[in-house]
DNA sequence: CATTTTTAAGTAGCATACAATTAAATCGTA
DNA sequence: TACGATTTAATTGTATGCTACTTAAAAATG
């Protein structure tokens, strides 16, 4: 029963502030997962996409995660140099750099196959209201992306 | 109607990815509304508590943002030379820095009001499909939280 | 009262994110 | 076919976040 506030800069009333938060602490809770893998979580998410349908060029990763060249490249390199993935030129369009697994990254994925369950244990929460979260999450990105559609370009 | 996968790791049921592309993507609807008042979204959270309870310890800001000193230190020391908030050694206790509002920061509030309604606008969700969702992270954040504390230490 | 422990900020180093720019390859079209 | 426009990555520079460590001050303890 907490009095609702008339302020609308409160910080409890920001839905980015809980946003952000959220993801933070959800993020602290992969961390100590994640590491002895040897991955930070956006590097998880990579993981995650060519585990689905390597190989894949460096746009598609980046439309897939929603990422830039200038976040994934460097991030690519990361874990080209632990080994995971292999960076090559495309042969048809040589623009595009096709990011392919190695053995090692492929046999990563039995490990990662522990995460999901982990976090879900972890925190505590129910599958069903897991679920409505990243329902109303999906509805909040697909809002977002009509706004950044829409708006007006300089 | 999409066809539900079996596949525990597939991006598109993992709530964490969900929960860090909203952010990031409600982000980008901040950034050109907060531009022009030279703040970047962590920054106009910071004034957001200062606002509401003017003037705080670093620690207490972060406890308030769930920030650490590392993360406030630069952000504050940038708050600073925009010249928005002053820092001082506390007297009381002299390992605390005090922030306190400039005059310039207190009025830079004014055009703070217009920033939620605008966020709203943008998003063209209802609030209280907003509110649902505001209530639903800070469910999450909780679970988080209680996950943090049971960690062992190492 | 002196020493140890704890606490509050800050610093150093690393890994994202993002804006702006660059470089190279491809495409479209005259 | 030549050439300007577009596309794909990468690079540069700035601002978070986080871990580990440092410094200084206050608190606790013998």
């Amino acid at each position: 029963m907490t009095k609702p506030t008339e302020d609308p800069l409160a910080l409890e009333r920001q839905v980015c502030f809980a946003l952000v938060v959220a993801a933070r602490s959800v993020l602290s809770i992969y961390r100590p997962l994640l590491e002895p893998m040897g991955l930070t979580h956006p590097q998880y998410l990579v993981m995650l996409a060519l585990w689905a349908d390597a190989p894949l060029s460096v746009g598609e990763i980046g439309t897939m995660l929603q990422l830039d060249s200038p976040t994934l490249s460097p991030l690519l390199k990361r874990l080209e140099s632990a080994g995971f993935i292999i960076r090559r030129r495309s042969d048809v369009d040589e623009r595009q750099v096709i990011v392919e697994l190695t053995p090692q990254g492929r046999d990563l994925r039995e490990q990662a196959l522990r995460i999901p369950p982990a976090v879900v244990a972890r925190l505590g929460m129910s599958i069903p209201d897991l679920e409505a979260l990243r329902e109303s999450l999906t509805q909040v990105i697909a809002a977002s992306r009509r706004a950044d559609a829409s708006e007006p370009t300089s």
